[in-house]
DNA sequence: CGCCGAGTTGACGAGTTTCAAGCATAGTGG
DNA sequence: CCACTATGCTTGAAACTCGTCAACTCGGCG
């Protein structure tokens, strides 16, 4: 459990530049606000402008809203991740615990503007943008072209490389997030996941524990199936 | 038809801030070639690092290829947006033209170093950047959770407000890529799409000239048919 | 005016969703 | 500590949307 204080402590450590200087840090520490959240729990937060939102310890998906109450997961978030909550446009989106969470959060405008004359925060802001754009755009390729099998398969490919713990050959994921999560990030539907779990476990290409562990076997294999380019070599 | 000069004065009017110093503009000047693109031609850039690049005048799409000759169009671009075409990963990128094309091209790291010291360029380029990750995050929506007519709606009303030219309670659109980008860009197939156009005329959403004149008749219907969250009123 | 490629339309089939039932898991209380 | 229960997960069958294949039409260019 954090303090309030460890969790500021936290954000800078991650996101503002090593050797920043004390006002510095009192002038950010002044426009953030933290929020420790339970698991299930959605941020709540001024839906006329965009939040900045630093993940301090947790994780988190961003979710999209269209109409007839279907939900479409943009994005998960783990410890020490920054992502910006967009304001509401034609659709509408919210932040939600997977786990027991802390964040600090910043009114986007306020924030930019206070980073202006520190241009390493804008750096880190623009660097964590990309990032998060070069994930979407993944998603794109994903959810535009790719088939339930080869979405799953890319899906734990992906999460073993941001909370895998490679053990040899294998790889041991703690997925925080449950199957219903899972669908509503690849486009599919919990039971349409299901049974891509069931087949890639019948080909011995993963084995589960219980309802969040998951062991890659077979990386190679899951890289192929992911349909993902084979590098020329 | 403009200069190489030319193209490079709109770079600069457009993307750098006002009154940027002539040293400035002489700086990144010496960073950036300008690129020539014949219609369907495809930007040529080295694989392995990412490429920061200004559409002068034109319009192109930025195509991610997946294995067995899957494509999918993750963005369109039109004169005066800045885009970042990424490094080859588990994918690769290529940046092709629509319509003939002008633009200055920038190694990104290289960009990224000049701009250190800009925050004003540093600003636009965050801010383009989180645009640019907006329209993404609408399109994994899109993607994800909706069906054919929703995704070909949203496509026409998204173009509407980047390209379009109101006539009273009209839109006209001159759509300047083909049936096949558009279902690349919407994860279906050509057939799919030109079904959901004849829909739309048949219920007189649209009107269509030719094969790249669309005018949008109801726009309210249109937003219905895209499946957006009805404003709470 | 005629050609060629882009776009449209139709019939059929594959893959995913939907609906329904049964099972396992993790948390709860005896 | 173990049975009990609620919830999430898995499995199966039927329905439906969209993809595939094929034929045809239209529009723009020489």
């Amino acid at each position: 459990m954090h303090t309030c204080t460890d969790a500021f402590d936290c954000f800078v450590s991650r996101v503002l530049p090593k050797r920043t200087g004390p006002e510095t840090v009192r002038l950010f520490r002044t426009l953030g606000s933290h929020v420790h959240l339970k698991a299930d729990r959605q941020l709540h937060y001024p839906d006329d402008e965009p939040t900045l939102v630093f993940l301090c310890d947790g994780a988190t998906k961003l979710v999209a809203h269209a109409s007839d109450h279907r939900e479409q997961v943009l994005a998960f978030h783990f410890t020490g991740d920054l992502l910006t909550l967009p304001a509401h446009g034609a659709h509408s989106y919210t932040l939600e615990a997977l786990v027991e969470c802390d964040l600090m959060t910043f009114p986007y405008a306020q924030f930019l503007q206070a980073a202006e004359k520190h241009q390493q925060v804008l750096t880190q802001l623009l660097e964590r943008s990309t990032v998060s754009l070069q994930r979407s755009r993944e998603k794109t390729l994903t959810l535009g072209r790719k088939s339930a099998l080869e979405r799953v398969s890319s899906f734990l490919l992906s999460m073993a490389e941001r909370i895998g713990r490679g053990e040899g050959s294998e790889v041991k994921l703690d997925l925080p997030m449950s199957r219903r999560d899972i669908a509503d990030s690849l486009g599919l539907t919990i039971e349409t996941v299901s049974r891509q779990f069931t087949l890639l476990r019948d080909q011995g290409l993963i084995r589960t524990q219980g309802r969040s562990g998951v062991t890659l076997l077979r990386v190679d294999e899951l890289d192929r199936r992911a349909g993902h380019l084979r590098v020329a070599a």
